[in-house]
DNA sequence: CTACTATGTGAATGCCCGTTCACATGGAGG
DNA sequence: CCTCCATGTGAACGGGCATTCACATAGTAG
């Protein structure tokens, strides 16, 4: 009725912003293209304007989520200091996101989402790879300094690393936000740590 | 037509483990009744025989893994072995069971899975809390044994170890298949030992 | 053999959802 | 002020889903 006509670029933004921010409150498969429309202030049959479906709408939430991935990594490695102490860094900054928006974990996690179109599931893949790959290059950047030792292998301990993360993260979600992730993090990197320096 | 008639509890068994198969392969959210139904080999309306709804198919699904996890904590308790020793076996055992059936990350991380009701998400909760804390006493033996530091928090470890296998099922899916889950976790291990006795 | 109960069947129901379409309207450019 | 196109609207459709129900049948106890 009383609602503004706003350019597609503009809406396309609000809508991913929408979908995300429901996902975090109802969970994805909760997420209904009428839900959506009606957080942006528009009725269901407008999103079609700017969207040719709902997969569209999903994919460019999605996206939302790993520029900002992208971005906060760039962000961690620019930083002038050792590279144990940036991926550090990597682990606080990554645990600040899950306790602010919880609705990151729920859409890289939530694998349903990835059932209904393969390449959907590759495009996470080739960015979660992309984050390992580059945890990897600074554990090995430690070991050529001297500061873990050469017998770990770094792809193995990246994917450690991620745990470090990622079951805090469903622990939080799992008791309802509960868990203390901040804490869990900080006390569970001096480990990581230590397992980096075995011989 | 021809189905034979069985027992409600056979039954029940035959649809929760029907459901969890379906889970596996096509992700929680693409699971109907009438899916399960089919694969076990029965008309959709014949699971109201057995089940109030699918809501209750689904917890019972969650009840037979939460059930199986449990069984394997308390096959490696028994074995007569060093507390750390039981601890590699356990993490061992629950590669396997994320080997053989992709399921179980899959619902257990489904975090849709926990927003149509709060009491299930609060028993999975239970289920993983118990787990970790049997992980965490075992740790706590290994210290008293002097097989690792006593300055590690036993409980932040416990959530380490989950860890450790909880990210490489969660590649498994994302890789469809690719990631070598067994190998990661035999790397891994060593590297958890070695962060276990840091001073 | 009979009768009863638990189990299985197929059709039907109602709901929610994604999507489409004919129509309305706002707002920018002439 | 007028025109036109992008944007917004409301109603409708079609499909899939969980669930129900009247009826059929297998196994079993007496």
């Amino acid at each position: 009725m009383a609602t503004k006509k706003l350019g597609t670029q503009i809406r396309q933004e609000q809508i991913a912003q929408a979908t995300l921010d429901l996902i975090a409150a109802k969970g994805l498969a909760n997420v209904s293209v009428a839900a959506v429309a009606r957080r942006v202030g528009v009725v269901p049959s407008a999103l079609y304007r700017h969207f040719a479906g709902k997969d569209e709408v999903l994919d460019a939430a999605v996206e939302m989520i790993l520029n900002r991935l992208q971005a906060n990594v760039d962000a961690v490695v620019a930083e002038e200091a050792p590279p144990l102490e940036q991926l550090r860094r990597l682990l606080e900054m990554h645990a600040d996101m899950v306790c602010k928006n919880r609705g990151i974990p729920l859409i890289l996690l939530s694998q349903d989402f990835y059932f209904a179109r393969a390449d959907r599931r590759q495009r996470v893949h080739r960015g979660m790879r992309a984050y390992l790959s580059r945890v990897a290059n600074l554990i090995r950047r430690a070991q050529q300094l001297g500061h873990a030792a050469p017998a770990v292998n770094a792809d193995v301990a990246s994917v450690m690393f991620l745990g470090l993360i990622q079951t805090p993260g469903i622990m939080q979600h799992m008791s309802d936000g509960q868990f203390d992730v901040r804490s869990q993090v900080a006390q569970a990197w001096p480990l990581f740590e230590g397992a980096l320096r075995i011989v």
